[in-house]
DNA sequence: CGACCCCATGTAATCGATTACATGCAACTT
DNA sequence: AAGTTGCATGTAATCGATTACATGGGGTCG
């Protein structure tokens, strides 16, 4: 319990200063706490004067109001709970942006949890969400808390408003942010078969992951469109990571036959992989063809640039705190919003020339 | 004001309840508010019976304190600000993930400001501080809160624990953790002196930087250790994006004469300028080498991959907030931590075998 | 000129947990 | 046996802002 030893104690004064309270405020305005109050949240309920030397008197103090007598008193918090697998994953950087742009404006702070796979941390943010320490919660991470164990005495669930974003959760009744997953991803297939590929090989994403099995049912409806049978053989697992996607590369490298092109779910694991096809002496797309999903920052400056779709990340981001504002001022919110991809054809995928015709 | 409308309403009782308060565990237990209450902050002094009561009347509930309650009683929020210039940026974001697990261990929860270059949003979170929404802050934007618009009528500053991360905060009596730039610049820039490079470009950070500072120090360190003049016109401005690199690039391509080694101060920035040489037909590294900052997971799989400093950012984070952790429990924190970095060879710097005989 | 209304403002209850202080009881000391 | 100590527990003040309700004064209407 020493207290010193802290950084910070050089200067002679100690300017650690309580904070200054509606108290303070009222009193050097010459008005009850009730008017400076009032003068903050309905100003046009307090005459002009009164107004005047209240903002006089915040302006000298310095006054904030205390937001843990507010929340207390209010019930709520202004803070928005954001809940994502992995934050350390580049795709979701610009989705916070986004996210984050739009929930300060309309005066929310954002909370972030990492949830890392841990179950524990999800009870505890869970927790965290029941004890009404925030308002409502952008979940990233296609389910819903508490979802683990069911049954047993579970207490009065207290539910805040709550947004999912880029994983749809299936059985929620709440609003849904995303793009089409499976339309995006039969589309590329098709573009890839357009090229006169006949041996497209898939990357997936995780086993059980909703965007995964939406990637990949695209996926089949891109082969079947292009009269093309699905080949088992040709699916290679992965985890939107790039070590995943080196991993499949590995894979292929070591393979007789070689598909001629390769649908990664996600840019990190085309990245990935072209990395290893390089390693093995393989040129693309030249040798093989590589596509992405995402369009992250640095699928437009990879060697060779890579050919992908492109998610609206930031406008993702907006649109799922759009929505979860809407509802903490009871308005209503759509309830699924579908954003728009593009195509985006760099050089990384080429058309196939010779033998195209098996 | 209509309620109707929201996202939510299928199930047909009200699942929104009013969440257990301690009086309603005090009641349940048989015991009063205070006994809740110490049962779960210092169970020794309560007997090991009504312990056991009020954790069934716990359980049995589902009470969680009120945090808004608790924060205003005890002045504490248990909430870490954290403080960075661009939330979109990759660096940021393996950071980021270290300093939220080692927060979240120690039980505290994170709230991200993404300062974005905005006087406005600066001066929103030196309000948010100081009106104890949290009860310390990590800076990785390289200044204090509140250094704008000085003298006029200053409130009573509050002054919570911080702590400066990557970008020192010169003047603050702070911790500080952070790595070496100055001596890691200077290391780089004599890795590629030794290898015979002459002519040595080198693209910098924002002006004004403290970073930048130290690295470009460093840079001029390393030539003079390597007995080479300084060369101001092979200074290329950047701001540690890839946009900047691409720029970057482009200017090199332009010139007449170019260097035959490029130290950009950031991996995106050397990511970027690559980009551009191979667009212009000159290959890495034999006709230009080129090396970076910050060893990003996209250096390894770039192509070339990529040479560069190592910063273990992770633990940077872990750091950054076990400091900070350690002043908000009253321990004492070194001022100044400094993490090891390392020179990580790759792909994109070459000998110069002939004409390094200039 | 009296009744009524409205507006600005003040008073005080309230939100829910923490904790200083008070109390009562049991065990121990001399 | 009286006094002391210490533990478990309860009572109630407290944190700071919001807001329902009360109040008083000025204006309007009949």
């Amino acid at each position: 319990m020493d207290d010193l030893g802290q950084a910070g104690g050089t200067e002679p004064e100690d300017t650690r200063v309580r904070a200054a309270r509606i108290q303070d405020v009222a009193r050097l305005a010459d008005v009850s706490t009730a008017t400076v109050s009032r003068a903050l949240a309905t100003p046009e309920r307090v005459s002009p004067e009164a107004r005047a030397r209240v903002l006089e008197a915040i302006a000298k103090t310095g006054y904030v109001p205390n937001p843990a007598a507010r929340s207390l008193r209010s019930q709520k918090t202004f803070m928005v709970l954001v809940v994502l697998p992995d934050l350390s994953n580049t795709f979701f950087s610009k989705i916070l942006r986004g996210i984050e742009e739009t929930l300060f404006e309309a005066g929310y702070g954002m909370i972030i949890s990492d949830l890392d796979g841990s179950p524990e941390k999800e009870a505890h943010f869970a927790a965290f969400t029941a004890a009404g320490r925030v308002d409502g919660a952008i979940l990233l991470n296609g389910h819903l808390f508490g979802q683990t164990r069911e049954g047993e005495g579970q207490p009065a669930r207290i539910s805040i408003p709550l947004v999912a974003l880029c994983e749809a959760i299936p059985g929620a009744d709440i609003p849904q942010i995303e793009i089409d997953n499976r339309a995006a991803a039969s589309r590329m297939t098709q573009h890839l078969a357009s090229l006169g590929h006949r041996r497209i090989a898939y990357v997936s994403g995780p086993a059980n992951n909703i965007l995964e099995r939406e990637r990949f049912s695209g996926f089949k409806d891109g082969l079947e469109a292009a009269g093309q049978p699905f080949d088992p053989t040709l699916v290679l697992p992965g985890d939107y990571t790039i070590e995943s996607g080196v991993a499949a590369g590995q894979a292929l490298v070591a393979r007789a036959t070689r598909p001629t092109a390769v649908f990664c779910t996600s840019d990190e694991m085309a990245i990935g992989l072209m990395r290893t096809l390089f390693s093995a002496g393989l040129r693309v797309p030249q040798d093989m063809s590589v596509a992405g999903f995402d369009d992250i920052e640095f699928a437009a400056v990879a060697e060779p640039a890579l050919t992908t779709i492109h998610q609206p990340r930031r406008e993702l981001g907006q649109a799922a705190a759009s929505a979860l504002i809407a509802l903490l001022q009871g308005r209503p919110s759509p309830k699924r919003i579908r954003l728009e991809t593009d195509l985006v054809i760099r050089d990384s995928v080429a058309s196939l020339e010779r033998s195209s015709r098996a």
